[in-house]
DNA sequence: CAGGTACCATACGCTCGCGTATGGTCAAGC
DNA sequence: GCTTGACCATACGCGAGCGTATGGTACCTG
């Protein structure tokens, strides 16, 4: 019955997981809380802009875009999959927290919405539906860290496909 | 900088919190896990199949079913909706829970595939969109957790055209 | 070479929280 | 009315884990 996400960083564990003893641990950083909030804070400034620049430099077609973009934030799963779904359990019980994944959440939304406006889908409805594509983020994220497996490349074509589709 | 998920639930403060003693506790839990266990199994037990029922019974077009599960998971929030995403962080660090959620996410999943199914799409793409209007679900209840409000009319209402609409 | 700075280790005190030991109450049954 | 069983409370032992105290090494720098 282990501990899940932020709870299981334990400081006397990572110091010798390190090779480390607690006393250098507490030399680097004030206590646990700052230690956490390092790596919130590498997590905000680095996770999303990259992968909104490596995009953005790519193709300026809005549906390779989009496609680019799924390449990216579905394909391989990364050590970060766990994390994205750990820091938002942990949001639901940190203030603070919670206000850095929202403003995380925030710009991803609209680098999102940006793409569906310029594949010609009307600003509200882009909204809706990139809302709808975060949630499909965040779910599979979710799903990833008890093991289901990623979702399969027909899935994100029919994604690709209906997140495109023309409002009617 | 509170505890997040089930980490959070301890059973000194649930005895305060229920004005009683932790000697009483332990007299109707052999211990944490016990709780823990009971409280997996009676949402196993309940959560799903309490929805999947009532729309069921509620009526037949493929149609309707999914807009009355829509009203069902994506309606007022619950305390149940910080459940759903506490079990899933806690199913990254625990074999036993893990088994317990896929199970669970099978039943739910097989119930959605079907309704597509009737609705006129062929399996495999069924499989799919029911995959993804998963991930919409517990990506939503992860957001909720935070703060998020809830998913608005139009949004479903986008959702359940773009669910249903003909394959190419 | 004396002292300062950066970094690391060991050892301690302290709190939280689990599980248990022990005993109390109250109602039912012989 | 005494015993038994169900239920509850208080008090303890104990480990995990945080943060700190204290002291060491090694490298500068004057």
């Amino acid at each position: 019955m282990g501990r899940a996400g932020v709870d299981s960083v334990r400081v006397e564990r990572l110091a010798k997981s390190l090779g480390v003893s607690k006393g250098s641990f507490y030399w680097h950083f004030a206590d646990r809380a700052a230690l956490l909030e390092a790596v919130m804070q590498a997590w905000a400034e680095q996770g999303t802009e990259a992968i909104i620049d490596a995009v953005e430099s790519e193709t300026y077609d809005p549906s390779d875009r989009l496609q680019s973009l799924f390449g990216r934030i579905f394909g391989t799963p990364t050590e970060l999959d766990a994390f994205e779904a750990a820091v938002r359990a942990w949001a639901a019980a940190d203030a603070h927290v919670q206000s850095i994944v929202r403003a995380v959440d925030r710009r991803r939304l609209k680098f999102v919405v940006d793409i569906l406006v310029d594949a010609g889908i009307h600003k509200a409805e882009a909204r809706r539906r990139a809302n709808l594509l975060y949630c499909v983020l965040i779910g599979e994220y979710a799903q990833r860290s008890y093991g289901k497996p990623r979702l399969d490349g027909p899935t994100l074509s029919s994604m690709h496909t209906l997140l495109l589709t023309p409002v009617d």
